[in-house]
DNA sequence: TATTATAATGTAATCGATTACATAAAAATC
DNA sequence: GATTTTTATGTAATCGATTACATTATAATA
């Protein structure tokens, strides 16, 4: 059976307005009142009614994300999952929930969003898997719909963020490789335009600087699509004997799997010939052999950081973005007794 | 601004009732009338409130999804993503979308399923992770909650589901490895009274009997938490010298990285000493050296079929359960050249 | 043409919550 | 004790949709 206040009220012999204040907390009520209201809620079992709240209240507790169907990069990837973890861990026990809303369009689509905003299946929507520039950020500000982006796609920077220190996370990738011995470090980055990918590459010229080590363009090298993390084993394949390079840095721990086994395929040993640093730390990078040097981000804390935001600027409290700290994760394929 | 079906009523010169009509297409409405009513929702941009909607319908378009805290196996495992990906090719385009329910309790708390479900924040849920016996079943039927189960928990099956043949994968895993000259088959099977287990059990013991192979219990290991994959590692390498195995068959792939890791620790060489049969087929698969063998099912379809099946039980069509097939992708890690 | 049947549209109640405003009760002030 | 102020509670409107029922317009029949 399902009760409504009206049910709650007259079991606890009070109007429906008594029963909405104890149950908001809201205004005054006498601790006796109070109580038989709860007692009257427990006893019926009464839980209110979401869409009856969000329709008079104007005020949706989705926390919306949204899946574009092109995008195959991050949502097969443990980045994903653990995003959704730490998003879990704060909003559960909350009165929040998390809604996936499917894109049918492209990734860089916006009506998706604000469909889900207009249709008050959500009251704010996280940005996941941002372009430099997206489109969507001024469409998303235009609607007022409250939003937080996962990464910093723009330079200037006029909205909340959350995101990992990807600059320092390509610095000590790059710097590690430099300190043993490397001096031409193929970096295999992600896709061009990516928000993280600009990030790293900075981080990675960085460390050349410091270590007055010239920048050969030609070890730059972008993925196509996102999708294919096979994309590291054949870039590495199709290098050797192309470019000269004596240290890999790859954004990603799954296109550092492809890329070690194209060493291996070609009589290279991993780590002692050539060193490869990985991104992400996935729980599998210590499972592989050699076991992945890499950059650790803390996923699951954007997630949870990302849903606090969120929820933050939805009630109108002012947040502030967060960068969150890397950290180099050294272990046997940048290892020279490999 | 946001336009509701008052406002769309008078740009279009008619009745509340009309628009309504023309919207959900009931009832009869001239064709003229219908233009009207469709120009002015064209004009407005109008999007109708769902809240609304659910309210008076008593009817949420919400697909549950309920995530346990303390379930670490299938959210960081590609699984999951995989089969989000299939429920989200099913419902985009559609007026439902997914709501991810964080539960604060334990695996077998019903209670974050009924509560989502009486505020109408979800109109039917997929259960997911289930065990053997799941208490979970009949609360939902008490309360006559729609759903549909990811698995097979209880021999009865009054209840749909969705599930792979895990009897055909454990069967085809184990018979691979009879076929290429193993005699006994290490067998690390997921968690006891996991749905899944069982079945997989039941697969590797068949093979036993259609190839005349005794079936020593010893063999058979579950792993104590599915969140743990370094259990693949660490089984493994506990057994060597304690039992005598020649093949070792991982319900998991992430485990069987691990499996393989350990026999290469202990200068094993995987395929050619003992051979290796995983269970999923994840992306990495086929990256890691010696690349995997194992069972692929099909995830995304099983996502999609979840959801559709569930969009039928909460609009009253009738439903069947579905298993889906699998199959053996041979690679290195059951070659006897590795 | 008058009458009846049918089709198209409108009116108003309803879903379950919140909240402005009204009112009653209690406390404070004189 | 009468008056004012404060506090607690109730009444009723409201959010945006759907839909039973009433009404009007049109078509069919006598």
């Amino acid at each position: 059976m399902n009760f409504s206040i009206k049910d709650v009220a007259r079991t606890a012999g009070v109007s429906v307005a008594t029963v909405s204040r104890v149950l908001n907390n809201s205004d005054k009520v006498t601790e006796e009142t109070r109580w038989k209201v709860l007692r009257a809620v427990e006893t019926l079992g009464y839980v209110p009614n979401y869409s009856a709240k969000s329709l008079r209240t104007n005020f949706s507790r989705g926390i919306g994300l949204v899946i574009s169907h092109d995008v195959d990069y991050f949502i097969t990837f443990p980045y994903f999952s653990e995003f959704i973890r730490g998003m879990g861990q704060t909003l559960s026990g909350t009165d929040y929930h998390l809604v996936m809303v499917m894109s049918t369009d492209s990734r860089d689509d916006i009506s998706s969003h604000l469909r889900a905003f207009e249709r008050k299946v959500v009251g704010g929507v996280v940005l996941f898997d941002v372009m430099d520039n997206d489109k969507r950020i001024p469409v998303l500000k235009k609607y007022k719909v409250p939003f937080v982006v996962v990464g910093r796609p723009s330079l200037d920077e006029d909205y909340l963020y959350v995101d990992s220190d990807n600059v320092k996370g390509g610095m000590i990738a790059t710097e590690h490789l430099f300190k043993i011995g490397c001096k031409r470090v193929l970096f295999i980055n992600g896709p061009k335009g990516h928000s993280a990918s600009r990030y790293r590459l900075n981080g990675y010229l960085k460390a050349h600087k410091k270590f007055g080590v010239q920048v050969d363009k030609k070890l730059i090298i972008y993925v196509k699509s996102d999708s294919d993390m096979k994309n590291g084993y054949e870039i590495v394949k199709s290098s050797i004997g192309q470019i000269k390079f004596d240290g890999i840095f790859v954004s990603g721990d799954f296109m550092a799997t492809g890329a070690i086994k194209a060493l291996k395929d070609s009589g290279i040993r991993v780590g002692r010939d050539i060193p490869v640093v990985g991104f992400d730390d996935v729980p599998i990078a210590s499972m592989v052999s050699p076991t992945l040097t890499t950059v650790k981000q803390p996923i699951k804390d954007i997630g949870k950081a990302a849903a606090s935001t969120l929820v933050d600027v939805m009630n109108g409290r002012n947040a502030t973005s967060k960068v969150f700290d890397v950290s180099l994760v050294i272990r046997q394929s940048t290892s020279r007794e490999g």
